[in-house]
DNA sequence: GATGAATGAGATTTCATTCAT
DNA sequence: TATGAATGAAATCTCATTCAT
């Protein structure tokens, strides 16, 4: 019993062995730049043993953004359990999510490569819907912050949970997203802080999220 | 003096043609996707004369995206003209943006697609730079309607133009790209509405420009 | 233990048998008229495969010079190793280029071939600059030779070995070379006999290389 | 009838002036790595034209070629025509072909590069045969001279002129050639010096030809 | 005569994936 | 389980030559 047990276990660490040698290739040369053959000697095993732990490429891939979200999604854990009010668990999970964005770059990068489309849709219940899974856990600790604010006063009840949690992730991913790819233009041609613009996203989503009817 | 000025139109015309083809195929397969030999199937040309338009694959793409930037960026001008008010610039643009994402979906993906980074720095003052250009185009026509609705009385004087254009253009187009990715998943599985997402995106991006002192 | 040797052993015949196919082509069709599908399906294998087994097409070529010089080495190290005198070992030499030009006609002609010169310095160490030294490796013994004729009074003392051997080496080749190129027209249209030619150049030689003052 | 001939005379004209671009490329980068487009640019005129005076790339080489064993004949006739005995006249033309290869290197060069043989034999009577005529005047300017020597009493008799003149010949080119291609790599290694190479070529060859018997 | 756009066959090289050992 | 040699389809790009203007 303890044998197979063992074997499970020395399985699961190579696999993730795999899984950390292309990560640090593909975070350097792009998916699309990165050959098989670089994941195998990063990893330092020969190209049929990566093959014999994930059936494709892009499976590998997949696992990769599935770090990535489960990363993602212990930060919005943790923000929803330690904040006590909705309105601050929102504000928490937010400022996460620019926390894992500057602590993870990559990860943040890699969940944002959806050019390598799902083709073969039979792939259902494989790492990629697993991905599909976690982003929506993700998702639904938001919503759920969101009406308990709205719940215990500290969030505009006008706003709709759902609606407010799509526009949230998506602002926050696209201020990111920007500052990461133009920042240092923007810095060096426009003279544009980078911090203050964070500051004033939060300062601006404040303002959104407040119930300004509530005793303070 | 005519048939230089013929030819040159001509070969022009063949060079949209051909970006004109490698969109169609671009937009459907995905850039890594698509094969030179597809865009020369598509252009009815041989692959050669595509080679003779474009040196290489990515410059095909950056054309393509260059052309998206010129679409943007006469919604915008259209936008900054047809307005009063810095702030109904501001919204007017943030509206064109909305627009130009749901009538040219295609050219809008194209402008996230920033895998294809600049290896060869050499590239300056190629079809990969006037991208640059015409983006930063785009850029300073939001910064500048923000400093008029300053001066005029509009928006928000505490707000700090270039932050904020940089927060408005990375926040519609983070909303935009999560609608166009997750919107079936978020109408069917979470009843989320994707209209009413806009218009809250609105609502909210006016609580953060409004100038309250001013007197409406 | 004995299994890694035998896939070593494997993997130098199959490189053997990619030089064969590749020789039997080049031999035939000449360098550049030569593609890697001609060697690919005269090795009866997949072009990938011949690409495992040399870099590019040009360390083929060399791989192939490569072949041609030891072979002419070998030649060489026997007339050295069976002549007595230093003048017979000379002598013995020539004739065996003579006999390594009709034995391995293409050979020959590969080690001619020098047109394709190295473009890329850091390629020493390779095939390429193996041949080099192979090919130092043949002046070397005649030099040693003309020395030894020197010192045994068979050789005109009055003779510098490097220069001699430099002279004797371009000579052979010449004739050689214009022998091959020629021959049928100089036969045809000249009536010039082809072995006459053979035979005189010996007696050419003979007269620079003997020491006219030993007593014979 | 002036009309016509001047029109000959500029179509000649220009003919050679594609020769000359073709000849600085093709000097440069050696034949195969030349394209047509290198010599239309290096002509300053179209591809078009290029094929307007040339048939085939080939047929260009071919022309180049030519112009250098016209070259080398003007040298062989004037040193034909300059000496006085045979046996000068032989060493003149030695002399000749050293100074050619000197003086025109990149000819000298041209001369060797048969690999581009004639696959169509239709092709008589072109450039290329033209080559051939004109190799063998150069031949039978040489046989004739060793004839006149054998007459006149400075060449050795014994000796049949039509072997020699190819041994000759090829002794040169051979001997030239090594010198141009391992020159440095001689002089830098083995410290040979390459002008004793030159002279000591002639002593040797004088050792062959001269008639010992004759009353100097 | 001169042009240069167009061709299209083909060159070299790459790489995800399989399979015999 | 692990290997890595073998595959072969496909990728990008080139170039001698033709031909309509």
């Amino acid at each position: 019993m303890g044998i197979q047990e063992r074997k499970e276990r020395e399985k699961e660490l190579r696999r993730n062995a795999i899984i950390d040698a292309a990560e640090s290739v593909i975070f350097t040369k792009g998916y699309w730049m990165t050959t098989m053959d670089d994941v195998a000697d990063a990893a330092e095993l020969s190209k049929g043993t990566i093959y014999l732990y994930f059936k494709t490429k892009e499976e590998l891939y997949w696992a990769i953004t599935l770090r990535g979200l489960k990363i993602l999604t212990d930060f919005f854990q943790k923000a929803y359990n330690e904040a006590e009010t909705g309105l601050q668990k929102v504000f928490l999970m937010g400022q996460s999510f620019f926390r894992f964005s500057s602590e993870h770059p990559d990860y943040f990068n890699a969940l944002g490569y959806y050019e390598i489309k799902e083709t073969d849709p039979a792939a259902a219940e494989t790492v990629s819907s697993m991905c599909d899974h976690e982003g929506m856990e993700c998702l639904d600790l938001l919503i759920r912050a969101l009406s308990e604010g709205i719940r215990d006063g500290s969030i505009n009840p006008e706003i709709n949970p759902g609606t407010a949690a799509v526009i949230l992730w998506g602002q926050a991913a696209g201020v990111i997203q920007v500052m990461a790819m133009k920042g240092d233009h923007l810095q060096r041609r426009h003279g544009i802080d980078l911090s203050s613009i964070t500051d004033d996203y939060f300062r601006f989503t404040r303002c959104f999220l407040e119930n300004k009817n509530a005793a303070r």
